[in-house]
DNA sequence: CGCGGGTTTGATGATGCTCAAGCCCGGTGG
DNA sequence: CCACCGGGCTTGAGCATCATCAAACCCGCG
């Protein structure tokens, strides 16, 4: 249940037999359908959730009905609204399953005491919300300063494979664009090579 | 020296006088000239800043040589490449004064040993990440949404005094847009009441 | 006085949106 | 098994927004 999760956490941690079976307990392990949500808008945002199987997505809902990705968690990646989850507030973004998905939960009181247990475990959320950061300032730059076809490029060369297991429609919300626009510009790139 | 500090710490944890008087030691009072450099793009950035007085942006230049705005810091503000700051990794970002500046500089040596003195910091700390990521996400999300026009109004409504303390084409490089387009959507709003 | 940076204004063009229609394909019910 | 949806992707025409290039203007400063 517990693998793929801790190959990735021993990407940047190296956790002994002992940590890892320790680690278990703290964790809730939870499936979800396609289309279901584990987090909506107004509720609070309980868990840090890591995805072993499937794909999720966070994304707000604007006065016009418009729907705005704000994050995409392919197998391997951590997703929740963080704000939410550290403070309490109601969180404004959803999150749901593109497809069947297996995640495992933290919540924050569990997490409290993992970090108290394992303290490596602070290094590496500390390492997940820097990386967290630096995607979403070059995100912001790219979107403030490229052409939509550079950030296209840009997204399915940083994530081979997403364009495989995300529809075409919500690449085009997460690049801040129109479907029409987005089938556009790759019927440019394919014919231009 | 600490007034402005003290005050804007004040309003999200209470320190006790004793408190007040322990912290001074931790900080590095510094002037800047107007267009000096607190950080230039390939350095570490070694200190966080807090603002007493002038005006700082961090931006970043790209290949064709336009600058990027990240983040401005008035007065009250901290500024800092986070990441840098945290890992110890050579920065992208340049931080410089649009009008001479005194800062109080905080190192990452001495962060450390406030928060040990006074784990209240802790706190303070964390609650400014958390409120830059918000900043940040609903910029990012503004920026894929919305026009020109209604970020420049979000902007100034969120941050009335900026207009005057600014230049235009530093705002223009924040939003995203050049120069000559906020101009234009000046001229809009100005005829439009 | 003249220079230079910042802002404005205008003309033109590119990029991406909107609206509308057609297509492709997997799923459902007759 | 086939007919018929319906959703997602594509295609097209026209339009809005914003960028680019160029020129003029404004004003503070040496």
């Amino acid at each position: 249940m517990l693998e793929l999760f801790f190959k990735k956490v021993n990407e940047k941690i190296n956790l002994t037999e002992e940590e890892q079976a320790a680690c278990a307990q703290y964790f809730i392990s939870k499936k979800l359908r396609k289309k279901q949500y584990l987090l909506q808008a107004g509720d609070v945002c309980k868990y840090s959730a890591f995805v072993e199987k499937g794909i999720l997505r966070s994304y707000t809902t604007d006065e016009k009905g418009a729907e705005h990705i704000m994050q995409f968690a392919l197998e391997g990646w951590w997703i929740a609204d963080m704000y939410s989850f550290l403070t309490g507030e109601p969180s404004i973004y959803n999150i749901d399953a593109l497809e069947d998905a297996e995640l495992l939960l933290l919540s924050s009181a569990a997490q409290e005491k993992l970090f108290h247990q394992i303290p490596k475990f602070e290094r590496y959320f500390r390492i997940l919300i820097q990386n967290n950061m630096i995607a979403m300032q070059r995100r912001l730059i790219g979107s403030l300063s490229l052409s939509a076809e550079e950030n296209y490029v840009h997204l399915i060369n940083a994530n081979p494979g997403m364009l495989q297991l995300v529809p075409q429609h919500m690449i085009a919300s997460y690049l801040g664009i129109t479907p029409e626009t987005l089938s556009r510009i790759r019927k440019q790139l394919a014919t231009r090579r």
